[in-house]
DNA sequence: ATGTCCTAACTATTAGGA
């Protein structure tokens, strides 16, 4: 069972791009973020053509999420409870295996945040307040949460390193939620599984930033003890940040996980 | 140079991204 997240900066302007992915790395369920399109012109029918189904919980221009799956699953939540104000970053499903397995899938878009002055930075932090209630309201043994978390966990997570701590993504307020969801029982799997390793998910469009390795880890897969010890590998695609041909990447990398489930 | 790139939007400039 291969799970991926991906933020994909505009779903219409990637499509093809995102094809070539999904028959490249077949994965089995994709959580994705930054659709930037209303539900009404989701492509159901182009992804049903390649075997999966969707939920959706988009909005016009801005934000929104979709699961897509090759095995059956079930809407659980759309959004966060008294944040839908701050945009579609929330979507659950139920997921049932061939083998049987039935677990939750979460993907969310977490807030930005701006800058440490702007107020989208407090917001930013109520918002993760509001996703640690949910998480805790539904708990289940096995869920796994994946996404943009807009957090770099650690200083070997971000190309400045210890220069860059204290500045957004790298203060203790907003590294404090991402350790809430640790002592919930947490974990994330590429961490986990690769201690030492310096990979990054999301680089900068300008200045060459991709070439120059000044790149963020701020795309993970967290998830509960069942899930965690089924796991056999995690990748962070960096092949699918490239340019392919005429077409332009996300800023971001798919990043996936294999389990036996 | 509050630079650079990319997307979506009342198609031209602006907002938002991280």
């Amino acid at each position: 069972m291969r799970l991926a997240t991906w933020n994909v900066n505009g779903l219409r302007a990637r499509l093809d791009y995102i094809d070539l992915w999904l028959q490249d790395r077949q994965p089995d369920i994709v959580g994705l973020q930054e659709l930037k399109t209303p539900d009404d012109v989701f492509p159901h029918e182009h992804f049903e053509a390649l075997g999966y189904q969707a939920l959706v919980h988009g909005q016009k221009s801005w934000n929104g999420v979709a699961i897509l799956a090759k095995h059956p699953m079930t809407l659980k939540q759309q959004g966060l409870q008294d944040q839908e104000d701050f945009g579609a970053r929330l979507i659950t499903a139920e997921v049932t295996t061939p083998k049987g397995t039935v677990f939750d899938f979460t993907t969310v878009y977490c807030p930005n945040g701006k800058t440490l002055e702007h107020a989208d930075f407090g917001r930013k932090l109520e918002w993760y307040k509001s996703l640690n209630a949910y998480w805790q309201q539904n708990a289940v043994a096995k869920h796994l949460i994946c996404g943009d978390f807009n957090i770099v966990p650690e200083a070997i997570d971000g190309w400045r390193g210890e220069q860059g701590e204290g500045t957004i993504f790298y203060t203790k307020e907003e590294r404090q939620h991402l350790q809430d969801f640790v002592d919930l029982g947490l974990t994330d799997l590429f961490r986990n599984r690769y201690p030492d390793r310096q990979e990054f998910s999301w680089w900068d469009y300008r200045g060459g930033a991709f070439h120059r390795k000044h790149g963020l880890r701020i795309d993970f897969l967290l998830a509960t003890q069942p899930l965690v010890d089924a796991t056999t590998e995690v990748i962070i695609d960096r092949d699918y940040r490239r340019k392919i041909e005429d077409l332009t990447a996300s800023d971001h990398a798919p990043v996936f996980a294999d389990l036996n489930i």
